[in-house]
DNA sequence: ATGAAAGCGCTAACAA
DNA sequence: TTGTTAGCGCTTTCAT
């Protein structure tokens, strides 16, 4: 047998599909007929289709969250948060992964026209015209969470990495350490190009000058190890030519370089200093702890989910472009 | 201007809307006809909706991952595995998220009849009969990545944890362990009910008697903090009554213990060997790097996504129950 | 090879 | 309050 439809469970109860259709969406209707049709349905073990429900609504009550990576952990901090606020409102959240490549973004964009979800959350790597100029056409609202123009006329929130910057170089400072080295991530990303500037900037506001910097080829912690050993292996041997701390464009860069570190007999923080940035959970995870730039992930994650709700609600809305300040998450990776 | 549906193609292109279908569609048509259609297509920037053709033709071409906690690294490496199976046979992939709790595991598979995607892997941390019943009843393949009873007459691949048990045992042993302790999960879930027989098992094979064991409250890196601080706790002070080793149920739950170990001034592995099992990206990332046990979760990511696939086309099959084995990664958190 | 039309399962006018 | 019915956008017979 196959799935019962609603015209199975009217048939059943012996009254019409509209009916039916009225109970169970709670429209006013008798008793006797809520009754009747709850028992038919009970009965048939009817489940309304959503397909076909959406078709006619318009609306999939889905929303979707596209990530990078799902390795890692900053998105999970952030897909938790979005999660607890759309299944609030009601929707089902979907995640999928993107992958490194600016096309499959645009793809997946694109692909929300199908109609697989109400709205999006996309936190891009790598932005180009050809993406801003898919999420400007999306027939479904579209919520950045990182770094576009404001010219796109999209709604963004996003992270302050030169504020970070600035909070871990001052901590790094104030903990007697002023010769500094920087692990990032590719340039040619969205998070990465604001880290450098950032760096730059936190540097040159102290009178600093940076010991060394490599630019990781993604940001994992593979790369992270392979671009600390880039680092250490271009530092003359000795200890005054070394850097006295380092910091990474993320977490899962600065564990991949205290991996490092520890292998070439560097002690973290007594040797050199570390300082992570997504304050995910794998900096209190990792060993020593790590300190870590609280870009507030968490909190980004929420508002990103309330403007999408809102934008679902309201199109005509004009766009917000909403900034998430930093905290410092103070652990033993630094003295 | 809303979104071209097919009969704005066929206007504008001046044929009827099925052989707009079809030339979408990729069947005989005219040269002249396809360039029309293509024409106008792109003009229009026409994008057929998923929703009404899944209404049509009874298929979304989504395959849902159902997992328990994002957070938890054993899922990232599934979810890669399952990713690439499942994309490689034209099916997005889209994951949810169940939580701890039976009861959300059970709406999730009953809301699967309302068409949401063609088919489900699940990987359930707590089973019950509801559940069971469930997933019997689902009108959708779905595959259950975990350990349930035969007489469900599901397909299921799921991981030998005793085997597991016996080389984490028997590695130490090797390694010339012998008071080897226990941090598991809940035992009420199905790996922490597994595990907790495997290594009673293992241990009695060697002839070895627990030196201690304790339950964490969930598979997480807190859980384990919180367990581990009361292993420590409940054991004499003097070094002849403590573990020489200890096993964890996960690798989460190995690395939470190993921050309470160094807390108390234990050194890992020459006080206390540590195991995990799943042997995730988190037990590479750890620090000293984990020994840990590989469950197979790539290969049980992307068995189970075969076994869906295989399923969708042919529901007749008699439902297979796979057995992956395990191996052992050896590293530095064993001597 | 192409077009007309039925219908997938549902909701929302509109009528009664 | 309830029933009848027209679609939502698409695919797929069945004619032509």
């Amino acid at each position: 047998m196959s799935r019962p439809t609603i015209a199975g469970v009217a048939r059943a109860a012996g009254v019409s599909v509209a009916s039916v259709s009225r109970v169970l969406n709670g429209l006013p209707a008798t008793v006797e007929m809520v009754e009747r049709v709850q028992r038919a349905v009970e009965q048939l073990g009817y489940v309304p289709d959503a397909r076909a429900r959406s078709l006619k609504v318009g609306r999939t009550f889905q929303l979707t969250l596209a990530v990078a990576d799902v390795g890692n952990p900053v998105y999970v901090t952030m897909m938790r948060a979005v999660e607890e606020v759309v299944s609030a409102a009601g929707y089902r959240l979907v995640v999928t992964t993107t992958g490194p490549d600016v096309v499959d973004e645009v793809a997946l964009v694109r692909g929300m026209a199908r109609g697989y979800a109400d709205g999006l959350v996309i936190s891009p790597l790598r932005v180009d015209d050809d993406l801003i100029k898919s999420i400007r056409e999306c027939d479904v609202p579209v919520v950045v969470a990182g770094n576009v123009p404001a010219s796109a006329g999209v709604d963004t929130i996003r992270a302050n990495s030169p504020k970070g910057m600035l909070l871990a170089v001052e901590h790094l400072l104030q903990k007697g350490r002023r010769r500094i080295a920087f692990v990032n991530g590719p340039v040619d990303t969205v998070p990465g190009a604001a880290r450098a500037k950032g760096f730059a900037e936190a540097m040159k506001a102290n009178g600093l000058r940076s010991v060394a910097e490599v630019e990781a080829i993604d940001f994992t912690f593979a790369a992270g190890r392979e671009a600390a050993r880039e680092l250490l292996s271009g530092l003359p041997r000795g200890a005054s030519g070394r850097p006295d701390a380092v910091i990474a464009a993320n977490d899962l860069l600065a564990v991949g370089l205290m991996h490092e570190l520890a292998a070439d007999g560097l002690e973290v923080p007594k040797d050199v200093a570390v300082v992570g940035m997504d304050d995910s959970e794998l900096a209190e995870q990792s060993f020593p702890p790590l300190t870590s730039v609280n870009l507030g992930s968490a909190e980004r994650g929420r508002r990103a989910a309330e403007l999408l709700l809102a934008r679902i609600e309201d199109d005509t809305r004009t766009p917000r472009r909403i900034v998430v300040q930093p905290t410092l998450s103070v652990r033993r990776s630094t003295p």
